[in-house]
Parts: structure tokens; sequence; C-alpha cells
DNA sequence: ATTCTTATTGAAAATGAGTTTCATTTCCAC
DNA sequence: GTGGAAATGAAACTCATTTTCAATAAGAAT
């Protein structure tokens, strides 16, 4: 990801933070929905957790995830971003429903060979996200 | 007097569409900046051949634009899209930064083999987009 | 356990990219 | 030319995400 909007004190991965009800109810929430969820649905399903919850903890609660690595984002330009935890080890890509705006996972990297071309730029990678859009079977 | 005006519905790309001086000045402001500019970056750069243009225009125009598939939008997840002119059989990836944020193009397409896997999927794949996240030569 | 420090929280307000509304202007088919 | 649809600019709006701020609560130190 690029950088994020503004400052948000630099704080080292994993350092100092706290484990809260609230985030133990988000996490829970990711790990039942699964892959590429928006805040709100997090947020719906974190609820059955911890009632109380808000949705400004559910995102700050993925922005610190994010910076510890255990969670990202995934920006498809609808305007509202999908998160997801990250399974270490189990990279994989999206399938986007262009009709009914569905997103399933396609497992493993296939991407290797566009990393190397793009070394051969000077260019260093360390990620990427590959997102491929189109009509699922049931839509098709 | 019967009207044998064209329709909206039947609009096809390029077709109904008025050539008026602010999309020009828009489409020369992007063909001059080239691949992956920000809407305001369009919109300053526009300004150069007709002062008085708005930046709503220009949204209007990239909108306009896209629809008719000439040209297209990529989302970094930095809250602010880029805008590019398709360039016809020039498919390319794009290299962003992550310490300036720039972003360089990368030309071809390696993404074949990861479409069979989609289909295998019983996806019908249309079209893909491809972002690489590091350290471009100059700040690495 | 009680106190202390400071991360975390929720509510409300703010932000900002992008969109809509509306009155006015302009293109262009006739 | 002329008339009506399309395009325009300014301002108001939308809506996901962020920030502010006072109150709360983890977890370390006592």
């Amino acid at each position: 990801m690029v950088k994020t909007r503004r400052r948000l004190s630099e704080r080292r991965p994993g350092g100092g933070r706290r484990m809260t009800a609230q985030r133990r109810a988000v996490l829970q929430a990711m790990s039942d929905l699964g892959c590429a969820r928006a805040a709100e649905e997090i947020h719906a399903r974190a609820r059955r957790f911890h009632s109380r919850l808000g949705l400004v903890t559910v995102y700050r609660t993925l922005a610190a995830l994010t910076r510890d690595g255990l969670a990202q984002g995934i920006h498809l330009g609808d305007g509202r971003a999908r998160y997801e935890l990250t399974e270490q080890g189990r990279h994989h890509h999206h399938l986007v429903c262009l009709s009914c705006g569905n997103v399933e996972r396609l497992d493993g990297c296939l991407v290797q060979p566009v990393q190397g071309a793009a070394r051969r730029h000077g260019f260093t990678v360390t990620g990427h996200r590959l997102e491929l859009f189109g009509y699922c079977a049931t839509c098709r």
C-alpha cells in the first residue's frame, strides 16, 4: 500500500499493543468472515461478540493490524476497501465479479515472472496485488 | 417532425459525445502527463489549455472516457485514484514506490497463466489489474 | 491488590475525493 | 440560423475513513 493519508504516531510493529475485548472481537469476526470484507461487514459481525463496539474502533484496529502486517486492505476502486487477515504462506489473489460484486479467492501465486521483469527495471519488489475482473459462474 | 437524434441508450464509444474545448484540454493533459496521474494533476495541466476549466468537469470527462473505454482509473489504496488513457495494444502494469509514491510503468503482460487458473474456477476473466509495490532505483 | 501510566475507546466533528444539483452556456443536427 | 440536448461551473452534497478529545481500562510498577 502507498502512504496512508497522513501522519499517525509511528509505532513499531507489535510494540506496546494491548489485547482488548474489542480487538479480540474484530479478529474473531475477520477470521469467521474470511477473505476481502468491508469494514462495515466486519463491524456488524464483531458486534456479535462485543455489542458496544464502535465502527471507529474497527477502523483503528484494521490500521493497527495492517501496520503490524497481520491484515491487509484491498482496494478495488468502488470506494470501499476490503480487509482480510494475512495468512502467512497462503498468498492468494481475487476474482471480482463485475455483475454481483462478489469476491472469490484464487489460491497460489503465479506472478513470479512479472517480478523478474520489474527487477530488470531496477525496482525492488516487496509485494504485489493482482485482481482479476470478470463474471462469476452464477452471473455468467 | 420526427427527430432522428441519437439517444443516450444508443451511445457507443466516441459517438454522441460533443468535442468541447474542455475535453480537448483534458485529453491533451492526459496525453502529455502519461501514465497514472491523479485528477488534480490532470486538472492543473489541462488549465494550461483552458484556464477556466473546473475540476468537476475533469471528473466528468474522466468518467465519460472510462465509460467509452478510452481511459481507466487505477486504485492504489491511498485514497486518490490515478487515471490514464488506454493505449490499445499497449497493456502494462505499474511499479509503485513505497517510499516516494512514484508510479512507473512496466510494459507487457505476463498474467496469462493466472487467467487460466481463474477459468478453471468457472470465472470468465474480462480484465485484470496488477500493481507491484516496492522501492524504485533512486529510493532503494 | 492499589496506584500509575498511557494505550484504547466511543461519539461527534472533520476530512477529502468524488458526485449531484441546477441554472446557464454551448455544441451541432436540422 | 435555430432549438433542444449535452456540457459546463459553482456550490452543495455524499460517504468512507480519520481526527479530536474526554473518559476508560490494560498492564506494569509499587
